[in-house]
RNA sequence: GUCCCCGUAGCUCAAUGGACAGAGCUCAUGCCUUCUAAGCAUGAAAUCCAGGUUCGAUUCCUGGCGGGGACACCA
């Protein structure tokens, strides 16, 4: 945790620099200097600070420079053009660093004292009506990730899968599935024209015990939705992706929430009837009668029904009870994951946060893209209405969970990604999860080869020498490995795992140009093998820690 | 028509308002009697257009152009 303490001291030593401190808002964050720049952190701060400081950025960068040359873990400091300051840290701290990465690499980058945040992330939340395709596996790369990410920097983060088990489609997925069990036993039916039409349905259809012969539609649509949910039960748990609860909308209506929302939002003046149906101003220009308006920042383009003219209610209303119950468990943050298909839907909901009386800052909506699917240079059409799609499970047993789990965590949630299937299937170095994986699986074997020449005994850890560790190679890798912590500070910053994915491509990177340049184990010099040694246990460490915060694989060998 | 996302190398993607824009794949040329060549080294190759804000813009703002998606008393 060297970047911290670091942070800690450069910022203690501003404090001989007035009006500073509150201006910039870059204070505090260190950069990785550019290639051509020999330095180990860099900073902008006097740039950043020169005009409110009245001082010009290179004279400032001066001051800051010899002020922060007196900190232990900096070796120098030395100023740059326009007004970089440049700090080269101790060998003797990154070495202590890394010991403490072997020490116990489960606790590197932890976050010690900063505040805990207590959050409720809900991702995936497919209706149980088909299959789970594989749009399903990148909110279950994103939102496991950040889950995996967020507990291990001290957070409180509950997982939750909302299942959408009310509402007029469980009668209307029965209708379509007894239309397939008619027509399999010569019948003539049909699937209605809004109903579903995938394939998996014949498959249900095959499969139903003779006893549907007097099913209501009803009665066949909640076996086809117990059966479907199982299956996207055991996709998640396939794919590394556990939830800490299963959310059922019909929870909702059994424990009466659905009705008490209604009453407390009407209790707060923010609902009205219009045209027999009841409506949540969720405008700021609430519509008649409505005495509350949403909070500012949050306010939909029209208002929204909550329950229709024939009495039932709205997917929405059940929704805004979902999300008044995360609260009430003492939540204080949301999180959900969605599709972009649904980004008409958060102003929606953020307008219902703030009538329910909560900020509508602490529901943060990620949106992520779609993924276009490819077959070579081919666009695979996905449709719905034709059941035609590509399910999670078979892009899954065909291209493995670690490859997919990684190339969808490389992608930043904006991003539209292009997906290969061809590319995906062939399991190849073009995936450059094995880039990553390999660092791992060459350690390890360096390890086997350590034992077998008795230079480390089985038992015992290497005896830790780095301070002979002073080739740039090394030097390299222990300044990366001291940015880890940095770098899932700002996956949290960021609420995305793709800047994690992308700093263990660096690493692998910096540890097999090392590998090829300085040979490990010297039955000549004992004493740099142990040190090096005790680098590669560092790395293997913190590639096997950030791997398992993505849900990929560490492997001994490859 | 309104709203959301994207536009960076031949391809797929990175880059908290900072320095000479990074990877991987592809292509070219080298490197295995020594800890795994799923690797390394060298080279070729990019910010859609026009304005604006700024000491500084791939990044922020406005307007184009191009691509994708959403706009229900469906969920």
């Amino acid at each position: 945790m060297i970047l911290q303490s670091l942070r800690k001291s450069l910022l203690d030593k501003l404090k001989g620099f007035p009006r500073i401190k509150e201006t910039a808002r870059s204070l505090g964050i260190l950069a990785l200097p550019p290639k051509h720049i020999l330095a180990d952190v860099s900073l902008h701060w006097p740039l950043a600070c020169a005009k409110v400081a009245g001082v010009p950025p290179l004279d400032l960068a001066h001051e800051m420079a010899s002020a922060f040359r007196s900190i232990v873990e900096v070796e120098n400091a030395h100023v740059t053009p326009p007004g970089f300051v440049n700090l080269k840290l101790r060998d003797s701290a990154l070495c202590a660093n890394l010991m403490a990465i072997t020490l116990s690499p489960s606790k590197y980058g932890a976050n010690g004292g900063g505040a805990k945040r207590s959050i409720l992330l809900e991702f995936v939340s497919a209706n149980p009506t088909g299959p789970l395709h594989l749009a399903s596996g990148r909110g279950a790369t994103l939102g496991d990730s950040l889950a995996r990410i967020l507990r291990r920097l001290g957070h409180r983060v509950h997982s939750e899968y909302y299942v959408n088990d009310g509402g007029g489609r469980v009668e209307l997925l029965g209708r379509s599935l007894q239309a397939r069990w008619l027509e399999l036993h010569g019948r003539p039916s049909q699937v209605p024209e809004n109903g579903y039409h995938g394939d998996y349905l014949n498959d249900l259809a095959k499969d139903l015990p003779a006893a549907a012969e007097s099913w209501s539609p009803e009665e066949f649509g909640k076996h086809a939705m117990g059966v479907l949910l199982e299956s996207h039960k055991k996709d998640m748990a396939g794919f590394g992706v556990p939830f800490d609860r299963w959310f059922h909308e019909s929870e909702l209506y059994e424990s009466k929430a659905v009705e008490k929302t209604l009453e407390d939002l009407k209790g707060r003046g923010m609902v009205y009837d219009k045209d027999a149906a009841v409506w949540l101003a969720t405008t700021c220009a609430a519509g008649a009668g409505a005495a509350g308006a949403a909070a500012a920042g949050s306010e939909d383009d029209k208002d929204r029904v909550l329950v229709k003219s024939d009495g039932k209610p709205t997917y929405f209303l059940p929704d805004i009870a979902y999300h008044r119950d995360k609260y009430g468990r003492g939540f204080t943050e949301l999180i959900d994951i969605l599709g972009a298909d649904h980004h008409g839907y958060v102003p929606r909901m953020k307008a219902a946060v703030a009538a329910l009386g909560h900020d509508p800052a602490t529901c943060h909506m990620i949106i992520h893209q779609l993924i276009h699917l490819f077959r070579g240079a081919t666009p695979v059409k996905m449709s719905k209405r034709t059941g035609e799609f590509v399910t999670l499970r078979e892009v899954l047993e065909e291209v493995g969970r670690d490859a997919c789990r990684f190339f969808f965590a490389m992608r930043t949630a904006d991003s539209h990604l292009n997906f290969d299937l061809e590319l995906a299937k062939k399991k190849s170095s073009e995936n450059p999860v094995y880039y990553c994986q390999y660092v791992h699986a060459r350690v390890a074997s360096i390890y086997r080869e350590a034992v077998k020449t008795g230079l480390l005994a089985q038992a015992s850890p290497p005896h830790p020498t780095p301070e002979l560790l002073q080739e740039k190679e090394e030097r390299a890798l222990l300044i990366k490995l001291a940015w880890f912590p940095e770098v899932l500070k700002a996956c949290e910053r960021e609420l995305s795992p793709h800047l994690l994915a992308a700093y263990l491509l660096e690493l692998a990177g910096l540890f097999h140009a090392f590998y090829e340049q300085h040979r490990v184990i010297d039955g000549d010099n004992a004493r740099l093998s142990q040190a090096r040694l005790c680098l590669c246990a560092g790395v293997r460490d913190v590639m096997a820690e950030g791997l398992g915060l993505l849900g990929v694989s560490a492997p001994q060998e490859m």
